[in-house]
DNA sequence: ATTCTGACTTGCT
DNA sequence: AAGCAAGCCAGAA
């Protein structure tokens, strides 16, 4: 994993709203390079300084192992919720999901700016990368 | 070079 | 709603 690469998906990160959620696949989507498993590599490794509950699976539901903590910060924030998260504060059990249809985040005139110069900024570093390959193998 | 693995997705049961 | 298979992209062994 690039460093460029995780910069680039930390940043994007970072864009989103409080109250607000988008999946992997459309971190992925927006930077352009890679999929949805590779920005969960990403969140994996380096998400813990940003907002990561607000990335999550396409599903809706929070990312395995950080459920009950992703929870809390749905509830604060007023992120829309389907299901039975009421129980699940309380008791820890039950089904839950972020409803993305109410919640998914549509990126504002300034975001697009925002998020084109990181996807521009890590397509110009991945292309100087893949020459000096080419020149390496050559 | 090959195989395994994963904070993923989609489609099908 | 829940489980499964395949497809997918990259890093690690």
């Amino acid at each position: 994993m690039r460093i460029e690469y995780v910069e680039a998906v930390l940043a994007i990160v970072r864009l989103v709203p409080a109250g607000s959620a988008v999946s992997y696949g459309d971190v992925a989507e927006l930077l352009g390079t890679g999929g949805p498993r590779q920005v969960g590599a990403v969140m994996s490794h380096y998400g813990s300084g940003v907002p990561w509950w607000r990335i999550l699976k396409a599903s809706g539901q929070a990312p395995e192992g950080h459920e009950a903590e992703a929870l809390r910060h749905y509830v604060r924030e007023g992120t829309a919720l389907k299901g039975a998260y009421e129980a699940y504060l309380r008791t820890g059990e039950g089904s839950w999901r972020v409803d993305l249809s109410a919640a998914r985040w549509a990126p504002g005139d300034e975001d697009f700016e925002q998020m084109e110069a990181v996807a521009g900024e890590l397509a110009r570093c991945l292309r100087k990368l893949s020459v000096a390959d080419d020149g390496m193998s050559a």
